[in-house]
DNA sequence: AATATTTTTGGGAGCGCTCTCATAATCATA
DNA sequence: TATGATTATGAGAGCGCTCCCAAAAATATT
């Protein structure tokens, strides 16, 4: 099919390669009749530019990567990764980028990844899913080389990069401002892994929310999960002899391990204990509980760090560009019913 | 960094472009002398190859797309994609290609995706995930554009294309035949969509098994479900009224979901109803569940697929080579237990 | 010691495109 | 109608690599 190259369409239709770029790129100062006929050799041979020799010209491959570092692909069970992954790659579709994938799964597989990606003429950029303290060689690794990228999530250090994020403080802030609003007493929490930055940020907004409003924090309201539903349901169980009366946990997949270690003492949600989540994924599971959960933005958030990438992309890294999104409190019935509660 | 040239390193080291490519192909015909000297040099300033550069000298991007088309991008929560594409990547990662990720999400975006993905120096190959009608479009696209692929799933028309799938009719047939052997009478299915081959398989399985053993066909022990829990729950709410004793679901989704209509209605499995399921693979809430099911090599396939792949992209389209993976039943606790069953 | 053989190295032509610059054609202005 | 400004087109020099071919050096063969 496509062995054609411009000079064989510039032949057929009588101009110049040059001319035949122009219009393929879309450039102006071109008659409109020149234009018609080219487009119509185009169309008619089936003729597509060859990828390679455009981006060894142009020196932008209209590729960017996406590389999920092996902290965050153990989390690759839950709904999360599929829907971010989906909006970026929706994203990219729409700008005419191409999306490559880099699933980083042990140290072995880093070194080899971090030696291809930074190849001139590979990839313009790339965005990095982070939040974890391993992550920062990749990141730093990426800056060395130049690349222009954007992380996913808050990193560690993020004085020099550009990154995008939820607000997770305000998120957790908001949602255990509610169980307090409702007259809960003894909330607890089970956190995400404290060397998350989400995990952290998460439970600064737990304790800051309690403080504001005059509760104590007690330490042992406070365990700490792993984003797994096995996670929550072990440390619910450990909650349980402290008796609260609510919990926010900081994923709804911990929710649902924490609600499973109710019910099995016997407990009932939300008589007993109120649960509020955090996500709000499609699970499959989830059907007959209608968990009360901080929605996160995951398709705007895949879509705007494609657009704050090719931005840098264009436009030069400096500065550094922080992008913080906004959550919303989904309120069903885990909580107990209640209205006219305003976030 | 790297905006070092191959012609670069040849100054530095003394010797002609030609050599410093032979050093980094590694050719043979170099004397180890300059081969160190050279290797040295590029250990020292970081070289690395242009990727577009070496792509349009050589025909060869080494990059493959994994294309997903909407009829199953849909599919997305379930952890089969998850899983799969880990193991395309790592594949990729070993064989030193880079994985391209295209989600077809729409009628407009394949039509966007078709005018990129055969671009000649992009690609050298491509997976397609397959198995339904809507999917036939994409593939005979990569077919006149003689782009090499396989199609992971078998298509419908599978004559002159190669593709790698699980031996569905296969593995139901002895899913089945245990049912049997354990002595259930009306032994009830929840296929997959019947519009895909993995469902059309699978349920041909079921068949057989039951004829193979004396048993009628009764269609109204025989119901649709669309591989989703939800699809599963309904599709046993009407089951339910014929009274089943065993039933056979095409996935664990759709097994989980029968489970809890049977459970809603006050039956116990597997004392009531038995259920046996497919896929095996790790779901955030199974935990609580010890599903009997037929376990898919999700993670060969992958391996697999990009080796056949990389086969065909070195030795030619022709002949079509088809590669048919076993399953195995794992037994569990869903079907009551018994012991010394031989597939 | 002379020739044939093999190994090592360099030169050069391309891969198919973009992009600047020069030239040709067109239009506006006086 | 002559002059300058503007628009349309073509020619040519790369982009950074691979790979073939020929020359040079090293080794083997008689």
């Amino acid at each position: 099919m496509s062995n054609l190259t411009l000079e064989d369409i510039a032949k057929k239709a009588g101009v110049s390669r040059s001319t035949v770029s122009r219009v393929v790129n879309g450039h102006q100062h071109i008659s409109d009749a020149v234009r018609q006929r080219v487009l119509k050799v185009i169309e008619e041979t089936g003729y597509l530019p060859n990828a390679a020799a455009r981006a060894l010209a142009s020196q932008r491959s209209h590729m960017i990567g996406l590389i999920l570092p092996h902290s965050t692909s153990v989390l690759f069970t839950d709904p999360y990764f599929p829907k971010l992954l989906k909006s970026i790659s929706q994203a990219c579709n729409q700008y005419d980028y191409t999306l490559a994938f880099f699933l980083v799964s042990s140290k072995n597989e880093e070194e080899k990844i971090l030696k291809r990606v930074p190849n001139k003429g590979l990839l313009d950029g790339v965005l990095v899913q982070s939040g974890h303290h391993g992550d920062q060689g990749i990141i730093g690794h990426m800056i060395d080389a130049k690349m222009p990228q954007v992380i996913l999530g808050r990193p560690f250090r993020s004085d020099n990069v550009s990154y995008i994020d939820v607000d997770n403080v305000h998120a957790a802030y908001n949602a255990v401002s509610y169980l307090v609003r409702l007259g809960y007493q003894r909330i607890a929490t089970i956190t995400g892994p404290l060397e998350s930055t989400a995990g952290l940020d998460r439970q600064e907004g737990y304790t800051r929310a309690l403080q504001d409003r005059g509760h104590n924090i007690f330490q042992d309201l406070i365990v700490e999960g792993d984003f797994s539903e096995a996670g929550g349901y072990h440390a619910m169980l450990n909650l349980l002899k402290r008796r609260p009366d609510a919990v926010f946990a900081a994923s709804d997949t911990m929710a649902l391990g924490a609600i499973r270690a109710i019910q099995e003492h016997d407990l009932k949600v939300p008589e007993d204990i109120a649960i509020i989540g955090f996500d709000d994924l499609p699970m499959p599971t989830l059907n007959d509980i209608e968990l009360t959960t901080v929605r996160q933005p995951v398709t705007e958030m895949g879509q705007k760090a494609v657009e704050l990438l090719l931005d840098i992309i264009e436009n030069g890294t400096e500065p550094p560009r922080h992008m913080i999104l906004d959550t919303n409190l989904v309120i069903r019935s885990t909580c107990g019913s209640m209205k006219g509660i305003k976030s």
